[in-house]
RNA sequence: CGGGAUGUAGCGCAGCUUGGUAGCGCACCUCGCUUGGGACGAGGGGGUCGCACGUUCAAAUCGUGUCAUCCCGACCA
C-alpha cells in the first residue's frame, strides 16, 4: 500500500472526548471514528487489525474442533421468552418492533438462538459434542458506554457454544477451550490471565474470564491473585481467608450507650475506641426494588454480586438515604441515618456475611439517633437466620489455595468461559435421544472472545507516548518504508524496490510515497504504530539504511537486503 | 436515575458578558521554497453557529423547550 493511497487522516491532537489510552490513540491515529455514544466506525487500519484478531480466533477454534456458522442480528422475542430473559435481561437489551408490531431485540449474545439450533438439528447422542462459533457485531445498551471500544455499545465479538451428553463431555470441551484461548491470546501478543470469575446475568455454574492485565481505569475488574500459587478470582467471585484480628467486644453486658453524632464508622471507633472489627455494620441493598439488609464486620465491604447472587436477584444498588430512612419510618423509628440495624426490621429480608458468625460482644446500630447497643451477641441481641459470603476480598487477605497474602490489580476482560449446564436447555426443551432412546437435556458450555475489546486491549498494553507498538500478529501493516525525499532519485529506487521485495516475501508492507519532510513521516509511523520501520535517507550513498523496532527502539544501519530479511524472517515466524 | 459541563468547518478552539450578517490553529487545494523527528511564505475551498419556537428592525450572542455528547454521582451507616 501506498502511504499516498491509505485511507487514514492522523490528527495533531487528541479528540476531546476521549480519555482513556487506546480510545485516544486510536481515534488520533485514524482507526476509529465515532458515530454516535458507543457506536463508532471502523476505518481501513482498524478493520485489518479486526480481520487479524478474527483470523487468529478463527484458526485456533477450528483447531480446537469448533465449527464457524453466522447467526442473525436480529432476534425474535419469541425465543427470549422461551428462556425466560425477556423479562429479565433489562434495558440492556436493545428492544425494537417490526412492521407487524412483533417484538424483536438486537443480539447482545446468542444462548437462545443457537439452544434452538441445537434443538432443531441435533437430534441424537451420536452428533455429539458439538461446538459452534460466530464471529459478530453484539449490541448491548450500556448504561453509560465508555473508554472507546472498551466498552462500546455495539462490538465484534466471538462467541461459541458447546453441546454435550454429560458433564464429563463439558469439563473436557471447558478444558479444550482454556487452552485455545491461551494459545489466542498469546498469539495476538497479550499477557493474559485466567481468573475466576461470577457467572452473571448468562447463568451457569463455573466460570473463568481471561484478563489483560494494567494499571489504569481502563482496567475495570479488580483482579485478585496469588504469586506463590495459581489461584485469581474477579473481586464479584474471589474469597479469602481473613487475617487474625479481634473480634470480641469485650463488653461483658448488653447495653445502650449514647454515641453523639457517630454516623460513620470512624466516628464510631473514635467515640467508643474500638477497633472496627468489633462493629456490625447494617448495609440496605435494594435487590430487584426490594431492601434487602446485608450485616457484615464493619472493617469489611459487601461484594454486590455476591449479595445479589445470595439473594436470588438479578439487579442490586445500594439504596438511596432517603430510601433508607422511608425504610426506618415504615418500621416505626425515627429517620437516622447512620444509626441503622437489623433489630425490628420485620419482614425485610437480612443476610449476614460469614464474617459476623465469629463476632462477639459487638457494637450495632438500634435504629435509634446517637445510640449504639454495645455488647451485642448473636442469637440474643441480633437474630441472623441467612448466612453467605457476601464480602469483597482485600489486599493483604490470605490466599483460600495456599495462604500467602492476596495481591491486586486491575484487568481488561477480553475472554470467558462459562459452563452453562442445562440452563438454556431445559427451559427451551432443547434435547436429544441417548443410547436407551430417552430425551436428554443438552449440556451446554458458552465462551466469548471480545474481538473488538481484545484491539483496544493491545493498545492499552503497548504504546507509548507516541503512539501505538503494535503486537506484529495484530498490526494492520507489518513494516512502513520511508523514503526522507521523495525527490531523491536514489533514494526512491532503494525504497520502491525493498517496497516490491517485501511484498513478494509475503510481507505487508506501507511505502510512504508522500511529499512530505521526514518528520511528519516519522510521527505518523510512530502514532500509526508499524512494528517496524525501514528509513532510506542520507546514508543511502554508503549503502545503508534504517532499520528500526517499533516496540523495543532498537534501531541499526544496515544494507537494504539485511533490513529486509529482518522483516522478511519476523513475518515468516508468525 | 440524579448532578455538572459542552454543542461554532474534518480535528482542537475563540467569539456570546455589552445582539449588527463568523474567526484562529491544524488538516485540505494551488504556487514557491524546503527535505532525518509534526518547516516557511503567498493565495484558496469549506460552516443554515445542534435543532425548534420566542423576543427584536436585527440572534452564534438574549429567553424557553428539545436533542446530542462528555464527565461525575447514585449516600458503605
Amino acid at each position: 500500500m501506498k502511504m499516498s493511497k491509505l485511507f487514514v487522516q492522523t490528527l495533531r491532537e487528541f479528540p476531546s472526548d476521549a480519555e482513556v489510552v487506546s480510545h485516544k490513540m486510536l481515534a488520533r491515529a485514524g482507526y476509529i471514528r465515532k458515530l454516535t455514544s458507543g457506536v463508532y466506525n471502523y476505518l481501513p487500519l482498524m478493520w485489518r487489525v479486526l480481520k487479524k484478531v478474527e483470523n487468529i480466533v478463527r484458526e485456533e477454534m477450528d483447531r480446537a474442533g469448533a465449527q464457524e456458522l453466522l447467526m442473525p442480528f436480529v432476534q425474535p422475542k419469541e425465543l427470549w421468552e422461551q428462556s425466560g430473559r425477556w423479562e429479565v435481561y433489562g434495558r440492556e437489551l436493545m428492544r425494537l418492533k417490526d412492521r407487524h408490531n412483533r417484538e424483536m431485540c438486537l443480539g447482545p449474545t446468542h444462548e437462545e438462538i443457537i439452544t434452538s439450533i441445537a434443538r432443531d438439528g441435533l437430534k441424537s447422542y451420536k452428533q455429539l459434542p458439538v461446538n459452534l462459533y460466530q464471529i459478530q457485531s453484539k449490541f448491548r445498551d450500556e448504561v453509560r458506554p465508555r473508554f472507546g471500544l472498551l466498552r462500546g455499545r455495539e462490538f465484534i465479538m466471538k462467541d461459541a457454544y458447546s453441546f454435550d451428553t454429560d458433564e464429563a463431555g463439558l469439563d473436557k470441551e471447558y478444558q479444550n477451550m482454556a487452552q485455545a484461548y491461551k494459545r489466542i491470546f498469546e498469539r495476538c501478543g497479550l499477557d493474559t490471565k485466567m481468573v475466576q470469575s461470577d457467572s452473571g446475568a448468562i447463568g451457569g455454574s463455573v466460570s473463568h474470564e481471561f484478563m489483560v492485565i494494567t494499571d489504569t481505569d481502563a482496567g475495570e475488574n479488580d483482579v485478585f491473585y496469588c504469586e506463590d500459587c495459581d489461584y485469581s478470582a474477579n473481586s464479584n467471585h474471589a474469597i479469602s481467608t481473613l487475617v487474625e484480628a479481634v473480634t470480641d467486644g469485650g463488653y461483658e453486658k448488653a447495653e445502650i450507650v449514647d454515641t453523639p453524632n457517630t454516623k460513620t464508622i470512624e466516628e464510631l471507633c473514635e467515640f467508643l475506641k474500638i477497633p472496627s472489627t468489633v462493629i456490625l455494620k447494617s448495609l440496605v441493598y435494594i435487590v430487584d426494588k426490594k431492601p434487602v439488609i446485608a450485616l457484615i464486620r464493619a472493617d469489611k465491604e459487601v461484594e454486590e454480586t455476591k449479595l445479589m447472587n445470595a439473594v436470588g436477584g438479578i439487579d442490586i444498588r445500594i439504596a438511596t438515604a432517603p430510601e433508607i430512612e422511608e425504610l426506618m419510618i415504615e418500621k416505626g423509628f425515627n429517620a437516622a441515618k447512620g444509626f441503622i440495624g437489623p433489630k425490628g426490621m420485620d419482614g425485610i429480608r437480612i443476610i449476614a456475611d460469614n464474617t459476623v458468625k465469629d463476632m462477639k460482644n459487638f457494637v450495632v446500630g438500634i435504629n435509634e439517633a446517637d445510640k449504639h447497643l454495645v455488647g451485642a451477641n448473636l442469637g440474643k441481641d441480633v437474630i441472623v437466620e441467612e448466612y453467605a459470603d457476601i464480602r469483597l476480598v482485600q489486599a493483604g487477605e490470605l490466599c483460600p489455595q495456599c495462604g500467602k497474602p492476596l495481591k491486586v490489580t486491575r484487568g481488561i476482560e477480553v475472554g470467558n468461559i462459562f459452563k452453562l449446564g442445562t440452563k438454556y436447555s431445559k427451559p427451551m426443551n432443547a434435547v436429544y435421544l441417548d443410547k436407551n432412546g430417552k430425551t436428554q437435556p443438552f449440556v451446554m458450555g458458552c465462551y466469548g472472545i471480545g474481538i473488538s475489546r481484545t484491539a483496544a486491549a493491545a493498545v492499552e498494553a503497548h504504546h507509548d507516548e507516541f503512539g501505538i507498538k503494535w503486537p506484529l500478529a495484530i498490526a494492520p501493516y507489518h513494516v512502513v518504508i520511508v523514503p526522507v525525499n521523495i525527490q531523491d532519485e536514489k533514494q526512491m529506487e532503494v525504497a520502491q524496490s525493498l517496497y516490491e521485495k517485501l511484498l513478494a516475501n509475503g510481507v505487508e508492507a506501507v511505502l510512504d510515497d508522500r511529499d512530505e519532510r521526514a518528520g511528519v513521516k516519522f510521527k505518523d509511523a510512530d502514532l500509526i504504530g508499524f512494528p517496524y520501520r525501514i528509513t532510506v535517507g542520507k546514508t543511502i550513498s554508503e549503502g545503508l539504511v534504517e532499520y528500526k523496532v517499533r516496540e523495543s527502539g532498537v534501531q541499526e544501519k544496515v544494507t537494504p537486503e539485511v533490513a529486509a530479511q529482518h522483516v522478511i524472517d519476523a513475518v515468516k515466524a508468525l
